[in-house]
RNA sequence: GCGCUCUUAGCUCAGUUGGUUAGAGCGUCCGCCUCACACGCGGAAGGUCGCAAGUUCGAAUCUUGCAGAGCGCACCA
């Protein structure tokens, strides 16, 4: 017996030194895989590459390395691509705020030393992240690492905006935008969040009519009344009708507008627009060539328009005018228990400020018909099903994507301007500055998602490279249930636009990791888990274990310290299990014939091995790690390992010979079927074993 | 407002297509340093499976309603 199974397991001195040899054998690479097994690939999401990793990454890493573990011990060229994500705003909302720190602003800066600083920061922060998923112990192809600022994925995103402008998929447009004051870059939909909040609402006269507002300081440039053509309080009113109203500053001409947006059932029936500051004011604007005037401006002060109000902020605004109009006697009434639903920055809960702006956009509706088409063949199945619903919904419902944003961390928009303020603007869409004098770069650079909805295809060399040949499309996509909508839909998309076939044929989803008590973690609340801590204290194949176990797909999972301790626990069990079956087997041949008892018990492990691995096929990750730790200590522990003694201490030399064989044997079914759960201690005790089917237990065949 | 998910032992959760006395981990209590393991062993307590009705020979599991929790979506000023 090795002397080192004297010991208790320790993993800190084991981990590093598996994973070294590992990498070193090249088995990561499926190139280097023997045999004629098919592909199976999994792309793995990229990290962001400017922080540490969170719970969540150690969750997906460990699900994604299972079925990656799984399906190469079964004979798959296993290829598990592995990432660095730029992940732009995000990445340069970090930077920013060291910045802040050091008493900078990226608004003085130049923006190419910005860039750069933002671009050394991150490639340090690269190999920090890189460094921590090899401790998590993922058997990811390192040869085939992409980041998302590489040249070649630089010049594929472009290529598809080329491709997109062409196909009339991408057009550049005025319209309505989230816009963060702070940060000063609009933003998706999917980067803003929706908060309940209670505002006073007000409700004013404006000549004959009742108006409500919540926002009185957009009230400036309201110079159109609007209502529903088929409101009979207001048949009397024409369209298109002038009339001269008493308001803020003073009489302004105001413009009765008939139009169908308008709830007859809200409010009196009857509203003022402001266009610039409305998704759909601009819209009734647009309907009936209306002014769009901007009232707010980019940092959230209001304009000369507002007079004497002019540079002032918006909250400090609001009560000003309000008492304004009170004074004049156009105040009616004030309701105070009303709530409505604003838009904050998801990053800095700035109030989105809706503005008009010139932005590129994605035409959504004819690339969610062909996701959703796709969905309905289907060529692309959830898991759990129920997120197909959800994703339903959002290709029903999908707006056009705003892919343009005012930063500089990200890949530049291949898009040149020519007499931009002379109203006869040109546009070309070349990676190229355009021959002749006066074309201006695009300064804006492409929303992550735009790129990273492209991953899978970029990953694998679409639209020449071998692999993509090869492992396109891909497996199974495993990503967070939060995902659903700013990733997923984006990367069904790209691969049906591109490559005519989806990028992956089942998307698995987890749920949240939150704290012991199933609250969400976060820094505020101070119990945010560090995933590399507790693999410091208690092992990696303990913290798999314990994001693994009970934790089924799609539903968030509560981490607690004292799971994986019982998890490290069990990775001690396993070392105490090999030390005495190494203790027991030396007299074994092991080809011994087995008593009909024995027999029995490997019939068990087989059925159980069968049972095992349909549940890993189907995605019951969480009940196959349980099976086969309830299997190991409850069954070969508890009850063949105490029924063995008595055999090894008889004289019956057929059933010690029997028996010592059946042990060798389940022991080493145990490591294999754990292997994917508790990858370093199998692999230990593995190597130790008197006989082996192959170098390394990471690649020994899956048992059937 | 629309939608999704959840409600099972003190805590955190399983329970795969409805089928014998409902399970796990942790925790609690009692007894054990038994020559693999005290990171352990043996034993015990602990659940009207949110509530109500229905379908069924049979429901924690399916249907409906109600209550509570969480989450997502939404351009009613």
């Amino acid at each position: 017996m090795p002397d080192k199974f004297l010991k208790p397991y320790d993993p800190s001195a084991t981990e590093s030194r598996i994973y070294a040899k590992w990498e070193k054998s090249g088995l990561f690479n499926p190139d280097n895989l023997t045999g004629d097994g098919k592909p199976y690939t999994i792309v793995m999401p990229p990290p962001n590459a400017n922080g540490d990793l969170h719970a969540g990454h150690a969750l997906f890493i460990t699900l994604e390395d299972i079925l990656i573990r799984f399906k190469r011990m079964q004979g798959y060229k296993a290829l598990w691509i592995p990432g660095a994500d730029h992940a732009g705003f995000e990445t340069q909302v970090v930077y920013e705020k060291k910045l802040e720190k050091e008493g900078r602003s990226r608004f003085s800066m130049d923006p190419k030393q910005l860039y750069n600083e933002i671009f050394a920061f991150t490639l340090e922060s690269k190999k920090h992240m890189e460094q921590q998923v090899r401790e998590l112990g993922a058997s990811c192809d390192w040869s085939r690492e992409k980041f998302t600022l590489d040249p070649d994925v630089v010049k594929e995103v472009q290529k598809t905006f080329e491709k997109m402008f062409i196909d009339g998929l991408v057009y550049r447009g005025k319209r309505t935008v989230n816009w963060c004051s702070k940060h000063q870059t609009s933003l998706s939909d999917v980067e803003t969040e929706n908060t309940e909040e209670k505002s006073p609402f007000y409700y004013f006269k404006y000549g004959p009519f009742e108006i409500g507002t919540v926002r009185p300081e957009t009230k400036f440039g309201d110079k159109y009344v609007v209502m529903h053509p088929d409101d009979p309080r207001y048949k009397d009113w024409e369209h298109g009708q002038r009339l001269e109203v008493e308001w803020i500053n003073g009489p302004i001409m105001a413009t009765v507008i008939k139009d169908i947006a308008v709830d007859m059932e809200f409010g009196t029936g009857v509203m003022t627009i402001t266009p610039w500051h409305s998704q759909i004011d601009f819209e009734i604007a647009k309907r009936h060539g209306l002014d769009v005037e901007q009232i707010i401006d980019w940092h959230g002060k209001l304009l000369p328009i507002a007079e004497e109000f002019t540079g002032m902020k918006i909250a400090e605004a609001r009560p000003k005018i309000v008492e304004k109009l009170a004074s004049k006697g156009l105040l009616i009434k004030t309701d105070d228990n009303y709530t409505h639903i604003t838009k904050r920055c998801y990053k800095c809960n700035t109030m989105i400020e809706p503005q008009t702006k010139e932005q590129w956009f994605v035409k959504m509706a004819p690339l969610a018909k062909m996701a959703l088409e796709s969905v309905n063949r289907g060529e692309v199945k959830f898991v759990p099903d129920n997120y197909e619903k959800i994703f339903r919904y959002w290709m029903e419902n999908a707006l056009d994507w705003n892919i343009s944003r005012q930063i500089v961390w990200g890949i530049p928009i291949p898009a040149w301007f020519k007499n931009r303020e002379s109203g006869n603007e040109e546009i070309i869409i070349s990676r190229e500055k355009p021959d002749g004098e006066g074309w201006d770069a695009d300064t804006d650079t492409f929303d992550t998602w735009f790129s990273s909805g492209q991953w899978p295809l970029i990953v694998t060399g679409f639209p020449n490279g071998k692999d993509y040949t090869t492992y396109y499309p891909t497996d199974v996509m495993e990503t967070g249930h939060d995902l659903i909508f700013k990733w997923i839909p984006r990367m069904v998309i790209f691969g049906l636009y591109l490559a005519k076939k989806a990028p992956f044929h089942t998307v698995y989803l987890h749920g949240l990791v939150n704290d012991a008590h199933g609250k969400k973690m976060s820094k505020s609340k101070g119990n945010v888990v560090n995933p590399l801590n507790l693999t410091d204290k208690y092992g990696t194949d303990a913290l798999r274990m314990a994001l693994v176990v009970g934790n089924t797909p799609g539903t968030d999972l509560s981490l607690s310290e004292d799971k994986v301790k019982g998890y490290k626990h069990f990775a001690n069990k396993l070392w105490n299990i090999s030390r005495f079956v190494f203790e027991n087997t030396n007299l074994a041949q092991n080809n011994a014939e087995l008593t009909q008892k024995d027999a029995e018990l490997l019939a068990q492990v087989n059925a159980l091995t069968k049972d095992i691995t349909i549940d890993i096929e189907e995605f019951r990750i969480y009940m196959a790690a349980e099976k086969i730790y309830h299997y190991s200590w409850h069954e070969f522990a508890d009850k063949i390992l105490e029924e063995s003694k008595p055999i090894f201490a008889g004289t019956d030399e057929d059933a010690r010979q029997s028996r010592a064989t059946l042990l060798l044997l389940l022991l080493t079914r145990i490591l294999k079927l754990l292997h994917p759960f508790m990858p370093f201690i199998t692999e230990e005790i593995y190597q130790s074993m008197p006989t082996k089917d192959a170098e390394y237990l990471m690649v020994a065949k899956w048992p059937s």
